[in-house]
DNA sequence: ACCCAGGTGGCCC
DNA sequence: GGGCCACATGGG
């Protein structure tokens, strides 16, 4: 493709939208930052395949029973009390699973989500990739978010901005991420604010999970 | 009574 | 290895 199409787009929707502040509900910018990386993660998973609205009830549920928090997800005896107070996101036989995996891997394997981001970024999204319930999206969303790790997320609304735009007509995940990757400076904040600046686009601002609180 | 929402893993061929 | 499909809740 022509290069510069993707960059430049990024600067019109900049322009249109303004700095994309964050997709994240307005509570969670009350959090540490360490806490705040931990909700992200939590959050890519309960969000998969479901309405933000739907995942931060999921998110404020789990802080309301001092949950939000891998340490203690990885602490619990039984996936009880995840399926319970994260039945609003839906999948109730898999997210509390997904979420405890994760949980432990990052506890036990890793000693805390800090450790995780010392891996150099194929390892790190590696070993993600690796864990039952983390494909692709919900991997790179931690990456790029929670570890500020330089990697571009693939969701759907990317998908219909490259149809629409006509960038490419190769949907294989791998294949898109790479070109975004080559077409836009290597900045993890221009990764982040781009994604945002999509679903703004699409959505409206109303519609994001950050409205909702 | 439909449809959809930050996907993923398990089938099938 | 790509193309379907189930998974589940809450809102329009």
């Amino acid at each position: 493709m022509k290069s510069g199409k993707i960059y430049k787009t990024y600067l019109e929707l900049y322009r249109k939208h303004g700095d994309p502040v964050s997709l994240w509900p307005q509570w969670c910018a009350k959090e540490k930052d360490a806490a705040l990386r931990e909700i992200i993660a939590i959050g890519a998973i309960m969000t998969q395949r479901t309405s933000w609205r739907n995942a931060n009830l999921a998110l404020k549920n789990l802080k309301k029973e001092n949950l939000l928090s891998l340490n203690k997800i990885a602490a619990l005896a039984d996936l009880k009390k995840l399926t319970e107070l994260t039945k609003p996101a839906g999948f109730y036989q898999t997210k509390p699973k997904r979420l405890f995996i994760l949980a432990s891997f990052i506890v036990k394997e890793c000693k805390s989500l800090k450790n995780l981001g010392k891996e150099n970024l194929e390892t790190a999204r590696n070993k993600l990739l690796d864990l039952y319930g983390i494909g692709p999206e919900t991997a790179d969303t931690i990456l790029l978010y929670a570890l500020d790790k330089p990697t571009f997320v693939i969701d759907e609304y990317t998908k219909r901005l490259v149809k629409r735009m006509r960038f490419s007509d190769d949907f294989n995940y791998d294949n898109l991420k790479q070109l975004f990757e080559e077409n836009l400076p290597k900045d993890i904040t221009v990764f982040q604010k781009l994604h945002a600046l999509i679903i703004i686009e699409q959505k409206g601002k109303k519609h994001s999970l950050m409205e909702v609180v």
